[in-house]
DNA sequence: ATATGTGCAAATCCTTTGCATAGAA
DNA sequence: TTCTATGCAAAGGATTTGCACATAT
């Protein structure tokens, strides 16, 4: 599934975000189908594909993506920053051996009771991530 | 509320920790009230006391406490590493502009299902983080 | 004695930044 | 034009590491 150039020139723009080459680029690899991204990934994928965008452009473009709400950004891993395209709410599984994320649908896990929150504070967010490992033995 | 040397050292040695002069320094400021730490915050809390404790050891401590169960490492903060004192089942509200982490009863919050975890793989842990901020206005 | 821990400085790794050039509006 | 984005290399900051010396058992 080929996402126009069209759609997703408007897409930015929707979200404020101006189009640039490099942004149309990063943006066919990474919206569209839900998936957990790092810069790295992204810079590899676009190596893959032959396209050369530096590596300050390529964090400099997620955390924009991110503050434009065209992506979320996760604080699940303190190796490394990723990022989801799939903006809707939902809860995460991470490997803790190889990094991988997956999501959780939020079927499967609910959270129950929200707690009264610091006076003058609003919640920005919620994450909840179950970590897992190889079965030992 | 001070706790005897005696009974910090009984406690590494029962979570299987060699005692030495700056790991019951440590043990000391960071064990028995129930408080979220980082390297740093320690590094200060001893300098304050006058012991001077390398920052390798701060950190080689932390961490070892936290393999030895003494402690909880929290994933939580991209910035830096915190650790929890509180080794049980709880929760955690996190402002996002300081910091700051609270702990959340839980009965305030409670998870509710557990998916199906990939074929293989064992839990090892559930975190939760409620991110608030200032209020806007 | 013999294995472990400590301290220091240097090394790592991810991410951000400064600044000159290139591109968008 | 005039503002904004890009690329490069250097800077930044938390954490780890290598190795000589000191301390536990």
């Amino acid at each position: 599934m080929t996402v126009s150039v069209e759609s997703l020139r408007s897409q930015l723009q929707s979200h404020g975000v101006g189009a640039t080459a490099q942004r149309l680029e990063i943006a066919s690899l990474v919206l569209g189908v839900p998936q957990h991204v790092t810069a790295e990934i992204v810079l590899g994928r676009l190596s893959a594909r032959g396209k050369r965008v530096s590596k300050a452009t390529v964090y400099n473009t997620l955390n924009l993506f991110a503050a434009k709400g065209l992506l979320r950004q996760l604080s699940v891993d303190p190796e490394v920053t990723w990022f989801d395209s799939n903006t809707s709410a939902h809860f995460h599984l991470q490997n803790v051996e190889t990094g991988e994320l997956v999501d959780l649908d939020p079927s499967e896990v609910r959270l129950v009771g929200l707690p009264a929150l610091p006076p003058g504070t609003e919640a920005t967010g919620i994450e909840v991530v179950i970590r897992v490992r190889k079965q030992a033995g």
